[in-house]
DNA sequence: CCTTGACCTTCCCATGATTGGAAGCCCTAT
DNA sequence: ATAGGGCTTCCAATCATGGGAAGGTCAAGG
């Protein structure tokens, strides 16, 4: 199977194949005389398995510890399960922040008149000198740039 | 005042401040004699406006739109209330894809020992012909899959 | 006056995952 | 033989950010 056939079967596009293979992700393919990669069914099959990791918002570093174990016949579930919920709890950690966020717009949005006239507590609190994180977030978002808010 | 003291004034690095004048999101800044970028208070307050944006999960693009609407004292405020909600909108549409994620991740943990055994249902969802994408998204998971089997 | 150290300048590189394109080779069907 | 599609490699761009090198500038202290 060339690389295009294994890309449709796989759901994963060539360009990422290609890619997946140079970072060392999956083993190098075979290649045909032409030096065309070629690819088994099993190939594909762990294309597949990487395409629904990567669906499930592993990044591919994880994916290459959840494809070690899969070839590993002597794992540990344990270990397995330890990655998901792990990759649950961080995904829960995004997903509190975008709430955080979320809480926010929305509640300077309900405090705007949102008709033709120009004052709007959305923008005044973005120029203000103290903005306002909502949940009662412990970091103070105050004056003196600490620096906070990496993300 | 340098950029230094601009950037903890305003909680926005130096160097993104650069960036930030570089792609046209603020105007140049002014210059010392000896070539040094100088703010005034004025700016550092842009420059605040900027990373509170940024902490809203705005896009440095839609914060032009919004610095646009700051400076433009006959601005609607219709129109930052609509950039407000949408961007909240955009926020629920990831965090309903994180959920889904979430759902999945501890659907297929539970079903998982997580003891010394091999056998994971983790692993088998993922390399199996089907997926589990609980909560029936037909979520662009570009299957592709055209039933082409082996070759 | 000269050194030191902190600050500033520009320029280049790296990240992560993915897509796009160009130049050139290969294969198959007409 | 030629057209077209697929394959190869290489290089670039995305988005927001940080890291670092090489060199100029400034203020304080000897």
């Amino acid at each position: 199977m060339n690389i295009g056939e294994a890309a449709k079967a796989s759901g994963v596009s060539a360009k990422m194949i290609r890619y997946y293979e140079q970072t060392g992700l999956i083993p190098e393919a075979g290649r045909s005389a032409a030096g065309y990669r070629t690819y088994t069914t099993t190939e594909v099959q762990m294309l597949r398995f990487v395409r629904r990791a990567r669906d499930l918002g592993f990044t591919v570093e994880r994916i290459g510890e959840l494809l070690a174990l899969w070839r590993d016949r002597s794992r540990h579930s344990a270990d397995v399960k330890q990655l998901a919920l792990s990759q649950a709890e961080g995904l829960r950690r995004k997903i509190r922040h975008l709430e955080e966020m979320v809480a926010t717009l929305e509640h300077l949005a309900q405090g705007c008149h949102g008709d033709h006239r120009p004052d709007c507590p959305i923008l005044a609190d973005l120029e203000g000198e103290t903005s306002l994180v909502l949940p009662g977030g412990p970091a103070g978002a105050g004056f003196g740039g600490t620096g906070l808010g990496r993300h």
